[in-house]
DNA sequence: ATAACATATGAACAGTTGTTCATGTGAAAG
DNA sequence: CTTTCACATGAACAACTGTTCATATGTTAT
């Protein structure tokens, strides 16, 4: 699990390509950086249970037998990722998914292990 | 990065669930596994490769510029995932996607990169 | 048999990741 | 202003992962 990309800079579409072969590198390295925000469980379930609606860190916490601490650790990265988004109310914060690819995604998967 | 299931014993739908809310602990492991062969960029380029089709070992690593073992130890992970089949044709071995879910799960993620 | 080729595999190591533990920050209540 | 509540964050560590290097396996040709 050596990634870090680091964007090298030289490419520039080296080739006329007749359509695709040689991946874009970028390409490449984003799609892997958002599947692994998928690859994990605690991720996975914090993202399942806000499929039913934007919870706080406390119920996510709850309902997934998790410390706060960790679930927050996680909810930062999965804000970083821009797939959830949050809300203050007071002192309780309330996160959802921050659009429906999330939503796609999962789907996806679930049909395929499902299968 | 702790993982390893083990598939819990004591679970077995413990509650009326009023439709989601805790999610399924298998499902969700077996959810997290397979975004996680997804979740990095070798297993992703090598999956991409071969959206055009068939293709041997020699090949995909020479697409990749990536050594010949480097590129046999991910195309086993992904056999061993089920995402790839293969098929001996005399000392060269050609693997292919195993189904359209590959397809399908790639196009949501280039669409939610690419956005 | 032997050589050459294509791919697989095991050991080992460095880099990465997720959790815990302790502590910090911000908001509402007293 | 102090306490309490809800959450965030940093350090540290154990577990996991992907690559390299060396070597093994299987296949075709000589």
């Amino acid at each position: 699990m050596h990634e870090k990309n680091a964007a090298d800079p030289a490419k520039e579409s080296a080739r006329p390509s007749p359509g695709l072969e040689i991946p874009d590198e970028d390409l490449m390295y984003d799609l892997a950086e958002l599947f692994r925000i998928f690859g994990d469980s605690t991720r996975v379930k914090i993202l399942y249970v806000l499929l039913g609606g934007e919870k706080c860190v406390g119920d996510i916490s709850e309902l997934l037998t998790a410390s706060q601490s960790a679930i927050s650790h996680q909810l930062r990265v999965l804000k970083q990722a821009k797939l959830v988004k949050y809300r203050r109310a007071g002192k309780t914060i309330y996160y959802a998914l921050a659009d429906d690819h999330v939503r796609t995604i999962i789907g996806m998967g679930v049909e395929h292990v499902t299968e």
